[in-house]
DNA sequence: AAGGAAAGAGAATGAACGTTCTTTGACGCG
DNA sequence: CGCGTCAAAGAACGTTCATTCTCTTTCCTT
């Protein structure tokens, strides 16, 4: 729904062009969300914090539930190459895998850390919002799939692939009600048993270049 | 208009004693609020689900947020003594570790399951509402504890007690968003390769009352 | 410099919710 | 038989929210 009408050069945008909007938009709502729960704020305050009249807010998305679907699948990107960059500098295949759960604790000792923001998501609206629910099926069936590409790719058996994406799962769930990092701690020490238990995982000579890299880096988020 | 009067002891009460009412109140509100979410759930739907009028409801409670911590508190504790009953009745230390996820398993399978409802009002509420919030750590809190107990006392490692507990809460989790119980499996079998590697789990005779209390006496946390 | 289109701020609107109050009708007791 | 008490049903009240509309100002174009 662009107004390319009578829009002509680069003259006046006080507050960016749709892109910048959008991005100021999001960064408002993603802050807000994460800190607030979702039915919690209210459009105005979305205004406020981001700065945008409600006119361009409404210009940009159809209404809050596209602001919240757009919020998640900006996210989602955002952390699948987060956690993607994170394995890649790592050396080791075993060392790939324990690298996860390192991402996992620094992401808890942020202070923003609130939980899992698709799993809040899906608590409060996935019941009566399809979209939304959508959304955070997509982002679990990502998230599960680099999850167990890592270990996958380390050569690991089909117990310990499992146990790695549950046990990250399991790990954001503790953190968040005890706000604390430590869960991901555990989780890593859990593995670390489950590798050494593993034989072929310690030792074994898999081809270490990012296989899940490519999910996360360059994939454009269009689509589904 | 259909008021047969029932009334089945002192005096004339349609609707059962103070107790009476409190659980058809809180049969109703956990049933809806597991299926549709809380703040999308009004008191009229409380009210037209329970057949309590909204008097009454507002004399059994202060206000909605206390009938949703009194449902989160009774669930939990129904939870707690079912996964009890389910470990009691289990045979060796293995099994009993084992018979945790079967009792998740069968959790998923049922219709209504929808996820965590701790995990769900915390996302939801907790940020706004410090009651409920202090009601799901509680839950979290013993929830750890019975898990963990279970592994403690078959002479399980630390880092294997800390995986049974993290691979439930993640496959809660998971089952959630996948409407499948596979995750649960998934867990299971995670938890026998680390029981398989863990020595004193198979044969080690400990002796298996259910609900040790007593939780950390022999090994310190897996600090970070 | 005048005209006009678009921008920002915020009021208006209509619906939903939590909580309280009023009405209506039935029962027990004198 | 009439009166007081209490229960149920639902209207009422005040608030909040998503969404739309209006009004005033700004700045480009001619």
């Amino acid at each position: 729904m662009s107004r390319a009408t009578t829009a002509p050069g680069p003259g006046r945008r006080p507050s960016g062009d749709g892109d910048g909007r959008r991005a100021l938009l999001l960064d408002a709502a993603e802050k807000i969300f994460n800190a607030r729960g979702i039915q919690a704020v209210g459009m105005d305050r979305l205004r406020s914090a981001s700065g945008l009249p409600l006119k361009r807010i409404y210009e940009l998305f159809p209404g809050k539930d596209a602001v919240v679907v757009a919020t998640l699948r900006r996210r989602h990107t955002r952390m699948m190459a987060d956690i993607g960059a994170h394995v890649d500098a790592a050396g080791s295949p075993r060392e790939r895998v324990l690298s996860l759960f390192d991402w996992f604790h620094e992401w808890f000792e942020t202070p923003e850390f609130r939980g899992c923001p698709w799993m809040n998501a899906y608590g409060e609206l996935g019941p009566t919002n399809p979209a939304i629910a959508a959304e955070v099926y997509h982002h679990q069936r990502e998230f599960r799939a680099l999850l167990t590409s890592v270990p996958r790719s380390a050569g690991c058996s089909e117990a310990v692939v499992g146990a790695v994406y549950l046990l990250a799962e399991g790990a954001v769930a503790a953190a968040a009600v005890q706000h604390s990092p430590s869960p991901a701690a555990e989780a890593r020490a859990a593995v670390a048993a489950l590798l050494a238990a593993d034989a072929p995982a310690s030792g074994a000579a898999v081809p270490g270049t990012a296989v899940p890299g490519a999910a996360a880096s360059t994939a454009p988020p269009a689509g589904v």
